[in-house]
DNA sequence: GTCTATACCTTGATAGAC
DNA sequence: GTCTATCAAGGTATAGAC
């Protein structure tokens, strides 16, 4: 394989790539085609299967959440929740981003490989980074109960469409589901009494 | 159109519902194809075409949450958070049964038509049912939180399959994301020092 | 050896025969 | 009213071109 021969290769599966996050991201796995996708990079259908074996494979190797750069955890770990839940609402580009990614690599989790990259994305973007931030012997609890509270304001707002949500008052839904997220990180929420 | 062929027409169609049922819940919508599912009610192909209209249409017309008639959200209203994650956890038939529906609605949403029949069972199921147990004025916004909540709950469970979780101590799984539940039904969860 | 084009198989959907 | 034949679209493998 000379040089120019990897460039043009390595040039050809970048674009490749692009085109398919790009695709995959906006439209979502089922409405993508390897065509659309070749189309877009300009090469033959044909190419993508030669470079990266399967649809699927060209999936998992492509979309990301993207989340993990956004600092999206920053800040005072008393006030993340409420600033957590604002970030989501103004949707920032980097959001945006991940909104698609998300949506897809969820609706997509039937098969095993894709449920995994969003397991690893998750643990990743969300898990890890709050797991650090807390004490024990709950650290890792918490991170996935804020977890799974955070799946379920972006499956309402992303995948299901929740209008009702959508379109509640941006504040009172910030301080109140954030307050959610808060206790999940620093609320007592392990004695039977806390509740109510 | 005589009397028997009424009775005929209308078993056959019972038993592609069945048939179309039990397969979209167990395998999802992807892996469910037309030919599966005529084979299992013993028809030809294409007279599920014939009597639904397309693959989509019967998706719609069978997959149900079913959840509405298990009373998941009985008892005091100060206690439902934890009762019901130990339902969940417990995985009664009914909800077994929803389990399987639930994943498959969600990653077939990107359906606009499968997107508002999701919509359309959570709020029968959950959301209605919580708005008219809760007072004014926030009963409900406080609905639509404690929905993204479960929606994050069974989402973890079911969908992502979040080992973490369901591997986690049932009784403290049950405890706090029941507290968490509980803080959307009646927690202080409007004023913005009420986090943490 | 590396890239490209053609062909194949599955699957959703339709039209016409009985 | 039910089945056979067929089409179209899409994922994938293979054989040929350089």
């Amino acid at each position: 394989m000379t040089r120019h021969a990897v460039d043009r290769s390595a040039d050809l599966k970048a674009r490749i790539r692009d085109a398919a996050e790009d695709q995959f991201s906006s439209r979502g796995y089922a409405a993508t085609s390897i065509r659309d996708i070749a189309a877009a990079a300009g090469v033959d259908p044909s190419i993508v299967i030669r470079h990266f074996g399967s649809k699927e494979a060209l999936f998992v190797d492509t979309v990301r959440l993207r989340a993990r750069d956004a600092g999206i955890l920053s800040g005072p770990i008393s006030q993340v929740g409420e600033r957590l839940v604002r970030q989501v609402l103004a949707q920032p580009d980097d959001l945006v981003r991940s909104r698609g990614a998300f949506a897809a690599l969820l609706r997509a989790s039937d098969s095993d490989d894709v449920q995994a990259l969003l397991r690893q994305e998750l643990k990743a973007s969300i898990i890890d980074a709050v797991e650090a931030r807390l004490p024990p012997p709950d650290a890792k609890l918490r991170a996935h109960l804020f977890c799974a509270q955070l799946i379920g304001l972006f499956t309402a707002l992303w995948v299901i469409e929740d209008v009702e949500l959508t379109a509640a008052n941006r504040d009172a839904l910030a301080v109140s589901y954030g307050a959610l997220l808060q206790q999940a990180l620093t609320g007592d929420i392990f004695s039977t009494s806390a509740a109510g």
